[in-house]
This record gives C-alpha cells, structure tokens and sequence, in this order.
DNA sequence: TTCGCTATTTATAAGCT
DNA sequence: TAGCTTATAAATAGCGA
C-alpha cells in the first residue's frame, strides 16, 4: 500500500524503518483491537522494535492467554524454563562466538585456519568496508569545513588524521 | 473495507462473524509477518477463536519474547526461579548485537550514524586487518612456492589476486 | 523526528457458486 | 461450509514542511 509496491525485506535505510515500524505497528493494533471485538476472539500482541521498545495489546489480561496457550498448544512456558532458557543461552553463546571469530579476521586476527578462498574473500570485504569508511571520512570532513570556525580545529584533526591514513597508505602500497 | 463501511462492534450473525474471523485472521498474521520482516522487529500474535481455536504467530521463540516481555514490562508473568538465566541470555544477545554492529561497520554499513572519531577508529581497525591479512597471504605465497609443482596453479592465481590487489590500493591512495 | 497529505496498493464485506 | 470474485474501504509508502 502506498505509492510503491514495497518488497516484504528488511527495509535498509534505517530512518525509514524506524517509520514504517511506528506506522504498520498502530496498523496491526488497530487490526488486533478490531477482530477481538468483531470476532468476540482473544488475541494478544507483543511488539518489540529494534531497539528494544515493547507495545503489547491484549483483549483480556496477557497472563490468562498464555496460560491457555500452555493448555491448547502443549507447549510449555514457564514449567521446564529451565531447560529452554539454557538451550537458547546455548544457541545466543554460539552464535556470539561466530560473530567474535568474524570480527577477529576481519582485524587480521586468527587467519591462519583460513583457506586461500576464504582470504580472499575477506580481503574483499575489507576492501569494500575500507572504501565505504573513507568515502564517509571525506564526506564528513566537507560538511565540517561548511561549518565554519566552530569547528575548526576539529577540522584540522581530521585533516591531519586523513592525511596520515593517505601517507601510510601511500607506503604500504608501493 | 469492503462493500461496506463496517462498524466495529460485535457481528451478530454467527457465520458472518466465524466468516470474517477467519479472514482478518489471515490478514492480521500477514500484518505482523510483514512488520517483523520490513522493520527487524520480534513480533507474536497469540489468537483464540470464539469457539477456542488457537493460532498463533512468532517471529522468534515465543517463550523468548515473554521472557524479555516480562522484562520491560515489570510484569511477572512466572516465578523469578530463573532470573539469571534470563540476565545471561540479556546480556549475550545486547553483546551480540553490538557485534553485529561493529561487523556492520569494518564492511562500510550503517556508517552515517558513527561520530568522526569513531570513524576514525573504524579506519585504523580496517587498517590493521588489511595489513594482517595481507601478511597472511604473503605467507601462503612463499609456502605455495616451496611446494613447487602441485601446486603451481593455485600459485599462480594468488599471485594474479595479489598484484591486482596492490594495483587497486596504489591507485586508491594516490 | 514527526505530522499531514495523497496516490497506490491491500484488505476485505458481500455476493455468488 | 468453503472458495472465488469484485466493488469499496483501509492501510500505508513516499514526500514535503
């Protein structure tokens, strides 16, 4: 709906996420609210947005849904939480550990498991991230110097940074 | 939405209601599958028909969601037994999303919200990576080269990917 | 960021089979 | 009761202030 047919995809630009989260969220609780009272249904929301912020809608108190949710489903919420709590603790460790093993090649850590295809495809993505961060160092630098004064002298700063980077680059290439 | 405007207060008419539950049933699954996707967020719809037919909907572990509900919320949904777990699972997810982030970030996403010092930390970072994993294949040449004929091929193609790698960055940083 | 404002895309109430 | 179809009501994406 809207001017454009939108991709079911996460939306890239993070502005506009924040925005259509804000407006498809009240879509859905409206939504929600409306069949709990045409349908005479139960029906329960929980929304978290990226940052963390809860909304929840519930056309009667959250605690009675679930716990005929428990009954109906056969699943359980809160008697074997143990169990369930230490599998995900298990699956949220493993995956920080991938993260941590990602991050450490891409400072140059840890390469030597690495085979020659997976080097190369990490120099890549140096590359990539490399041009991406300098392109953003230049763009800042022109608006700091559309500032003015006030910022000056972290202007220089940044000159000075960026032109160190240059100089090291500038050796290590040849 | 419609033939008619439709107000919203109970259907009396028992198959109409049944009727239109079902499909805003579908409609709203679709709603909240579409918001978790496009806008990153964790969503449930937990849904009780008249006649006590459950549906629901989670974008991730239900048990998750309520246990982070719980949370926000100041709400005790169960006994406080596992409130550790709970803590631990918190803190690892909260680290891997900072993870996630930085890893964002060496490969030039999501760059605009970064001060200039921290881009200027990100540089340096991108720097030494590039430097290590440089080293890195500089080595496998040499052993390549030690091993001789077997391997010459594969030789031969990391040297090609070596030299056009210095020829992009010499040009780069002039 | 947050409203308003459309042009459009979607959802769906009624009908019909 | 369960599917289709279609006329209309609603939701909302992209903009502009």
């Amino acid at each position: 709906m809207g001017r454009g047919k939108t991709e079911i995809k996460r939306i890239e630009n993070s502005t506009n996420r924040q925005v259509t989260f804000a407006k498809r969220k009240n879509g859905l609780l409206k939504k929600a609210r409306e069949i709990s009272i045409l349908c005479d249904a139960d029906v329960s929301v929980v929304m978290f947005s990226e940052a963390g912020n809860m909304t929840e809608y519930s056309s009667s108190p959250l605690i009675e849904q679930l716990a005929r949710y428990q009954k109906e489903s056969g699943k359980t919420l809160w008697d074997s939480k143990h169990e369930r709590l230490s599998a995900e603790i298990d699956r949220v460790r493993k995956e920080n550990s991938n993260l941590q093993i990602e991050l450490r090649h891409l400072k140059g850590e840890d390469l030597k498991p690495l085979s020659p295809q997976e080097l190369h495809a990490l120099e890549n993505a140096l590359e990539d991230g490399y041009a991406g961060a300098r392109a953003k160092i230049k763009e800042h630098h022109r608006k700091l110097k559309k500032n003015g004064r006030l910022l000056e002298e972290e202007n220089k700063r940044l000159s000075s940074t960026y032109q160190q980077q240059q100089n090291k680059w500038n050796m290590g290439a040849i």
